[in-house]
DNA sequence: ATAATATATAAGTGTTTTATTATATAAGTC
DNA sequence: GACTTATATAATAAAACACTTATATATTAT
């Protein structure tokens, strides 16, 4: 599948951010809520949130809110995903990031 | 193949360049020399200069003078290259540019 | 209703990026 | 050797970026 080159340049430019890139890798595992995020990057929330808010709008994640939580995930919908994909799988699996996160009793769970 | 996250942000931070990603994709296809990109962004040779210089500064482009002419090509040898190869598989041919370049007569072309 | 928690937005700031202009270097031509 | 062409580098200015702090909104608990 192809993507327009234009496109691409800002799909490539928004995960050029080691912030963004691995936020993007541990969505293609599991959903994260914000407050994961700001305890796995030990950044501020707002930090966070910005990042998040720019994968949003290019649509390439989505929000669903649970309770006081806002989770967000892979949008599998976008046109951008087969790309995205495929960019992923070159990297290496964050999983000891989010087993941090479960030791320390600061993974949310909830549905 | 899989690349340090950390080293995947840089380069795609490089690659999320409209000029760059361009510049990558047609080097994808043949060498250039300086000139040509200068023709074919319709911007300044100091722009593609520097443009060229950071694509060379982490090692996924290499030079080779030809006489007055300074060619830039893919550096297969880079670690960086199997990774890039698949981006680059996503992205539309740039033939067209490459051809109005030739019905010009600017294509350089020696060895 | 009030307080606490989670998240978003706004405003401000320092840093990085990308272009421009001016200049330097290197090769080729006369 | 002087002139032209191709390229690189330096300095600088404008724009974009990624934080910070402060504040607003939404949900849940008491």
């Amino acid at each position: 599948m192809q993507i327009e080159l234009e496109q691409a340049a800002t799909l490539l430019k928004l995960l050029g951010d080691k912030t963004r890139l691995t936020m993007m890798k541990m969505l293609d595992h599991s959903d994260f809520c914000v407050c994961e995020f700001v305890e796995i990057f030990k950044t501020s929330q707002p930090a966070i949130s910005q990042h998040l808010r720019k994968l949003k709008d290019v649509g390439i994640v989505k929000e669903t809110r649970k309770g006081q939580w806002i989770f967000y995930s892979l949008n599998t919908e976008s046109d951008y995903y087969p790309f995205l994909k495929e960019i992923l799988k070159s990297l290496p699996s964050q999983d000891d990031r989010l087993q941090q996160l479960e030791k320390q009793g600061l993974r949310i769970t909830c549905q």
